[in-house]
DNA sequence: CCAGTATCCTGCAGGC
DNA sequence: TGCCTGCAGGATACTG
């Protein structure tokens, strides 16, 4: 379901409500996630200890609390919520850190693609998903670095959007998007993509990840922030889920097919 | 190495 | 109403 606009959206508000706490406890069960969810490790590593900043890396985030980070990915369906200590907590609540001020933060992930887990100081640098991740899609380098990344590649360049260890960030919307703003053919093979059109594809994409995270991210369905709020970049959407209806740029029908996989939705007119 | 597919899991919409 | 199918914002293990 997130990302990276609205990976950002999360981070931005757990920062806030995370800076200087410390932790009284963890209410968590093992389950199986994307990564074994580990109760003991998570108390282990955060019982006591003060959150001291919150980053993001692609759609991963990571909250720095003692003498390391607490790892976390929502997946499809992950969400944090912060709330008051001693409220009811929604269905699929995997774990839950209590804060020194009654709050507490909570991982729920109902199709527990996500996971959560607590890196000590030096797994950081070593971490298998963490390690592989490409570069991030807002670095002021990137129009200069994706001819590289994508020339010498024949696989739909939107599948290459997706692919992160090339560019970590962008998913299924976004990808979409992008590649409709720089009125690029979602199968067109990367090797086939002008240099002149990748750099148009790079604006596009940090034009439209911007946009998304002023908006608080794109609510389609069951995204929030921590606090509960929703993101409002949908209204903004010119093409992701909107098959069968008008290109907003030239009124031809819009068309769905699949790659890798992942729908995509696109304009067989102005998209070459 | 690359490209493509299957798989993990729950919830929900749509068809019958 | 109930049952079935397919699809969903992701990542990765596996195959050829």
């Amino acid at each position: 379901m997130p990302e990276l606009p609205e990976v950002e959206t999360v981070r931005r508000s757990l920062e806030a409500c995370i800076l200087g706490r410390s932790v009284t406890g963890i209410d968590a069960h093992s389950i199986a996630m994307r990564r074994p969810l580990d109760p003991e490790t998570l108390r282990a590593g955060l019982t006591g200890e003060t959150f001291s900043s919150a980053r993001r890396k692609g759609k991963y985030l990571l909250l720095d609390v003692g003498e390391g980070s607490l790892l976390i990915h929502l997946g499809m369906s992950g969400r944090m919520q912060v709330a008051q200590t001693g409220t009811a907590r929604p269905a699929h609540t995997h774990a839950t850190i209590m804060l020194d001020n009654k709050t507490e933060i909570r991982l729920n992930d109902p199709r527990r693609f996500g996971f959560i887990h607590f890196l000590s100081d030096g797994e950081e640098a070593t971490d298998p998903s963490l390690k592989r991740l490409g570069i991030d899609p807002l670095a002021s380098d990137l129009a200069a670095t994706l001819p590289a990344l994508y020339r010498p590649r024949r696989a739909p360049v939107k599948n290459l959007l997706l692919d992160q260890r090339l560019v970590a960030g962008i998913g299924n919307i976004y990808a979409a998007e992008a590649l409709w703003r720089s009125r690029i053919h979602p199968l067109r093979p990367g090797a086939k993509v002008s240099v002149n059109r990748l750099r148009r594809l790079s604006y596009a994409l940090q034009n439209v990840l911007r946009e998304a995270i002023s908006q608080g991210g794109t609510t389609i369905k069951d995204f929030a922030a921590p606090d509960g709020s929703q993101g409002y970049f949908a209204v903004r959407l010119d093409v992701y889920g909107k098959e069968n209806r008008p290109c907003p740029r030239c009124d031809r029908p819009l068309k769905k097919i699949t790659t890798g996989g992942r729908s995509t939705t696109y304009c067989p007119a102005c998209q070459r």
